[in-house]
DNA sequence: AGCACGCCGACT
DNA sequence: GTCGGCGTGCTC
């Protein structure tokens, strides 16, 4: 009997052999094995002709849930590299690729919910019975007649069928039970064969070029950065090459940072294709992700639309993927296990499948542009705006030579007036949540800070509230210092403030505040887009939410109320980020025919980053801060791994990576620094410090990985920590 | 990760 | 005397 190999959802570094069981088994397809004193779900790898282990000690698979794979061979080897280049442990990465109910074992085919009669129902209706109930009578005779009827079929009886189905699984007459779904989609099909309602849109000549380059290959893999400026049309790049891949019955991936954050997009492609589309996101409850999952692996979506983990959906026939807003933090996952980026991972995908990869943004990541350098991607630019808008004029304001009200400039305040009183719209953006980010006393100095993080607590004023936003502590707002009894203040400016700042300031115009704490849902999210679009609103106050994709026409300034905290962090990654949010917010300003205005208030106008930027817009930052990278030996021209731990004390979580660090010698390519405590090193009561791994010889560095972390892993003080690398990553902390 | 086994402290 | 703390070992 052959022996197979199956990766199962634990942390452990290898897989576990079984013998075959009745059926079957091919690589790819769940099976649920025993596993200890436990069944566990685990997903075949291979079949091998021998086993390491004693054949004696090997169980048998018990069960096979798949008939047919579920991840293929293609998604499978995908799996394979990303779980060696990850380091991390196979039967956790393969198990990320799988929604939470497949991962506990549920059926991969679509079912629906069908309603029969029971014996006792259809010896009811042979005898006649039910006289005084006409419409339950009818739809027992309608049971009876059929094999099972769906809830459609239901609504298709009439009126009043449903409450007579449920009196008659009252009687015990009828019951529901689930059956598999129908197999091809009669509407579907005819839909797809005329999937695109034609676009409003004419091409410009550098979208036209951007679709012909990308689809020229025919199917052959490329990666396509596309650089386009807000407004240029990005989008209908997108949907021009996927309306071609449908034409070719193929179908396409496309991904999204989070799609709560763009309605639009998926609003522009539901509106375009009339092809059934699956949309995988976080909001989603656990059946509708199954749902969406089984419609990908069933080939029945011919879009899959979704978030980071998206990425790895089953979908055979792949014709295209492609990224949105590539330069995006959120298709990295830092949390948790199994550590990725979403955005390399599609490329390799690509790269597999043989199809071309798209990587739209307006701000690419300095990591993407350095792979355009190298030839490694194909550089398009869509340089200008589609129809009549003109590019934004953008200016420094020296907050060393103006007189502020609440972080407010004159200069500001003034411009505002101005835009206003032409009727414009005014997006004031500020990257803080809350009424002011600290709490002092006047007096003994003393000032609100977290009991269970090194972090002040957060001013929320209206709400009378001091919250924490790294553990979500919440406590009443003091009226008074606990201290010394004397009077306290809000210190600094938070959304909260800004936005009753600008009520006093301009109390003739209607406000808006959008973030994280005004919305919570996304109904809340679209209705606070909608008072904008409409026009009742004329201020748009808010943090990086703002920026996120939303076209407002009327916005003709947008105000970058401080851009100082990027540039001067101890995170390498910063000024790159605060000059993608700086351009970002500048492409919400003069989208329509009316030129748009930049103002970005800060105490280092010479800053070189800022002046850079200024001067010759997100590339010329780019070059100078490519540079930079490259004397430093930083990504994108050195690798980096960090090796991060955390404690109930910050000892256990150095002496970790201490010993880690200890355990093996480093060869001369690679240069190990720390453990250092991380810059907030307490984070809800827990303390967090970090070891980085750095190289310019990435295949000595995975080298070194491979060797050094099951050693590190087998430290006893491993079992007192919690740990886990981090490759690539985006954050220093 | 679970889960069991095993060996030392304060309790009905 | 036991309940239970979490260190250690193991899972095909």
């Amino acid at each position: 009997m052959p022996v197979m190999r199956v990766a199962l959802d634990t942390p452990l570094r290898r897989t576990f052999d079984y013998l075959a069981g009745e059926g079957v088994a091919h690589p790819g397809a769940r099976v649920r094995v025993p596993f200890g004193r436990r069944q566990l779900v685990g997903i075949v790898l291979e079949a091998a002709a021998t086993s390491d282990v004693p054949r004696e000690k090997l169980k048998r698979i018990a069960e096979l849930i798949d008939p047919e794979p579920v991840l293929d061979a293609e998604l499978l080897a995908l799996l394979r590299w990303a779980a060696e280049y990850y380091h991390h442990p196979i039967g956790e990465v393969l198990f990320a690729a799988l929604p939470k109910l497949a991962r506990e074992g549920a059926t991969s085919r679509a079912l629906r919910e069908v309603w029969v009669a029971t014996t006792d129902g259809v010896a009811a209706h042979e005898s006649d019975g039910l006289q005084r109930a006409p419409r339950q009578r009818e739809v027992l005779a309608a049971l009876v007649a059929s094999d099972g009827l769906d809830s459609e079929a239901l609504v298709a009886l009439g009126g009043g069928a449903r409450d007579a189905i449920h009196a008659l699984v009252k009687r015990g007459w009828a019951a529901s039970q689930s059956a598999p779904a129908t197999g091809a989609d009669p509407e579907s099909t005819a839909r797809a064969a005329a999937p695109v309602t034609a676009s409003p849109f004419t091409l410009t000549a550098e979208q036209a070029a951007a679709v012909d380059a990308i689809d020229g290959g025919r199917g052959r893999f490329g990666a396509f950065l596309l650089h386009g400026i807000t407004g240029s049309g990005k989008t209908e790049v997108y949907l021009r090459l996927v309306e071609r891949v449908l034409a070719r019955g193929e179908r396409a991936l496309v991904l999204v940072p989070e799609i709560g954050l763009t309605p639009q997009l998926v609003g522009r492609f539901a509106a375009r294709f009339s092809v059934p589309m699956a949309t995988l996101h976080s909001a989603l409850t656990g059946t509708a992700r199954l749902a969406a999952w089984r419609d990908a692996l069933s080939g029945r979506a011919r879009i899959v639309l979704g978030t980071r983990s998206a990425v790895f959906a089953p979908l055979s026939q792949l014709g295209l993927i492609v990224i949105d807003e590539e330069h995006d933090a959120s298709f990295k996952q830092h949390e948790g296990g199994f550590r990725y980026s979403a955005r390399d991972i599609a490329v390799m995908r690509a790269q597999r499948a043989g199809v071309p990869i798209v990587l739209g943004t307006a701000t690419p990541s300095l990591e993407s542009l350095h792979n355009a350098q190298l030839g490694r991607y194909a550089r398009l630019a869509l340089p200008r705006r589609a129809g009549e808008a003109l590019p934004p004029r953008l200016a420094l304001v020296d907050l060393r030579a103006e007189a502020l009200r609440n972080g407010l400039s004159t200069t500001v305040a003034e411009a505002m007036r101005r835009h206003l009183a032409e009727r414009g719209q005014v997006l004031v953006f500020l990257n803080r949540r809350g009424y002011a980010p600290t709490l002092a006393c006047t007096s003994c100095g003393w000032i609100a800070g977290c009991t269970a993080c090194d972090a002040r607590l957060t001013v929320y004023a209206r709400a009378a509230r001091l919250k924490c936003h790294h553990c979500g502590a919440d406590a009443p707002l003091p009226a008074r210092c606990p201290q010394c009894g004397y009077e306290v203040r809000a210190v600094g400016q938070g959304t909260e403030r800004v936005e009753e700042t600008l009520a006093t300031l301009f109390p003739e115009t209607t406000l808006a505040r959008l973030d994280r704490d005004v919305v919570r849902r996304d109904e809340e999210l679209h209705a606070v887009l909608a008072r904008v679009a409409s026009g009742e609103a004329r201020i748009l106050v808010g943090t990086q939410m703002v920026t996120k994709g939303h076209d407002f026409p009327e916005v003709t300034l947008a105000v970058v109320l401080n851009a100082d905290h990027g540039l001067f962090s101890t995170d390498f990654r910063a000024a790159e980020r605060l000059a993608q949010t700086i351009v970002q917010v500048a492409g919400r300003s003069g989208r329509g025919t009316r030129p748009g205005e930049v103002l970005i208030q800060t105490e280092y106008p010479e800053h070189p980053l800022l002046v850079s930027l200024l001067a010759r817009g997100y590339e010329g930052f780019a070059e100078t801060a490519l540079a930079e990278r490259q004397a430093a030996g930083w990504p994108p021209y050195g690798r980096l791994a960090a090796l991060r731990a955390s404690a109930l004390t910050l000892h256990e979580a150095v002496e970790f990576l201490g010993e880690a660090r200890r355990s093996m010698a480093a060869p001369r390519a690679i240069k190990l620094l720390g453990p250092a405590p991380a810059a907030m090193a307490r984070r809800a009561d827990r303390f967090h410090a970090q070891l980085l791994v750095e190289s310019s010889d990435r295949a000595a560095l995975h080298r070194f990985l491979d060797a050094w972390l099951p050693q590190a892993e087998s430290l006893p003080s491993a079992r007192r920590v919690r740990w886990a690398l981090d490759v690539d990553p985006l954050e220093l902390f």
